[in-house]
DNA sequence: TCAAAAGTGTTCGTAATACACCCATGG
DNA sequence: CCATGGGTGTATTACGAACACTTTTGA
């Protein structure tokens, strides 16, 4: 069970002269989302500088590094019970060296060099509450091919977070965290297409998603769409269990 | 080009009361070797407890981790230009709580919660000169299958490493690393039989290795050998440079 | 009524698997 | 001289890739 932990304000950082936070080492997510067949990433924008960046934070002393990527997540989304995976720490002593920095205030331990520990969450579009922290003015999801230049390093983590996520599609079926409970072939097929940058084909990817034996076809089609309506899936829970645990693979 | 660091005694880790190092972060490399058919892995034994560990180290403030991680293993191996690997980092606060720790000195910075970035290295068994540092009485090879209880959570990083080794070896060519310039090809069946754990089929082995179109086969045989003599092979450097770039896929 | 999308099944080629024969060598 | 390990080739199977026809729907 993950501690209960407090939403400090940046004056609350300190008691005493001792940081709550270990110094040096943040964590950054890339949490991506899938809607209107585009990949969406989430992404934070400041509130001085209007520059945007990945959502972030910092590591309780006491606190286990997955945890706070846990805690992170949650205030940035408002879910919980993400599929979330640690993927690099990106370790470059200037990793500011592309000056989209964000010096604020002099002399800040904030200024120092930052490790950093990337990880990415898949999550369901529709169930995510977008809430800025802090220091952000909004906080809203980007379509993947349309981000900005973002501050520090945080297009090279977003850049390898997708490299890392695309590994993961053929290892594991992303389609239970990325689409809503109910879903037709053609959205499932698009997901992959998309995650995958190339198009697959219709019947092959259908046979090859059955065979996998996790989905359940439900009598209800997909109503008020053009042209012949798709039936509706779900995962099977039981099977969609069993088969991770046995490690699935997909070959696409 | 690595920056050139002087290795430093302990009581020369600080200047002023500023430590030299970063605090709360190390790095644990583990270093693979191939010898005699079986994986081994390098460790460390402390001078005083005795008890065996990772090669390990920290991060000078102005350091790259990767550089940090390739002076380590440089360091502890002589060696430089390895394939070496980031595959995770490891955060538990309660890092030591198996209750192998190595607690020394009361109130050090070394007795701090850290947080572990874990590498892991491939290297020519015959090339390394196993080098024990301050801390430690000897440094050496074991068997992958006999390594003792390690100190803090060792032996959890060294299962995770290998599992990262494993699922890399269907997208590496890891023979290049762990073997010696010539090798006969039930050599290279061994190799990867260790690290899959599984017996593979000789002839098809065979034929999927020639026809990755990397290896190149030299006139000698081995000699001195009970039975027929296996043909040498070595890797052709251009064909598996070539290779490494398009990405290649063994399905083994 | 017809274009566009969805459901279903067949063929084909390649790649993985299984397996058999001959050759060389040292004990 | 034969048991053991190594070199080479072939049959079989499985799986992914390519492809065709029918059905349904709303514009």
């Amino acid at each position: 069970m993950v501690k209960k932990r407090p939403v400090l304000k940046e004056s609350e950082f300190f008691s005493k002269g001792q940081l709550y936070f270990l110094p040096h080492i943040s964590i950054d997510c890339v949490i991506f989302g899938f809607h209107n067949n585009e990949l969406k990433v989430l992404l934070l924008q400041w509130k001085e500088t209007l520059k945007w960046c990945l959502p972030g934070g910092f590591i309780y002393r006491d606190e286990h590094v997955n945890d706070a990527a846990i805690r992170i997540l949650k205030s940035r989304t408002g879910l919980e019970d993400v599929y979330l995976q640690q993927f690099y720490t990106f370790g470059d002593p200037q990793r500011d060296r592309g000056n989209h920095g964000v010096k604020q205030k002099k002399n800040s331990w904030i200024n120092d060099r930052f490790i950093t520990i990337g990880y990415w969450a898949i999550v369901e579009y529709s169930q995510v509450k977008p809430t800025a922290d802090e220091f952000s003015k909004t906080c809203e999801w980007w379509d993947i091919d349309k981000v900005p230049k973002l501050i520090l390093d945080h297009n090279d983590i977003l850049k390898e977070a997708l490299e890392s996520l695309r590994k993961n599609v053929n290892e594991y079926p992303v389609g239970k965290n990325l689409l809503p409970p109910k879903f037709t072939m053609p959205d499932l097929q698009r997901l992959y297409e998309t995650l995958l940058g190339k198009k697959l084909d219709r019947r092959n990817f259908q046979k090859k998603m059955l065979s996998l034996d996790i989905l359940q076809r439900l009598k209800e089609r997909k109503s008020g769409v053009a042209h012949k309506a798709p039936y509706l899936y779900k995962f099977d829970e039981k099977k969609y269990q069993r088969a991770l645990k046995q490690g699935l693979k997909f070959g696409l």
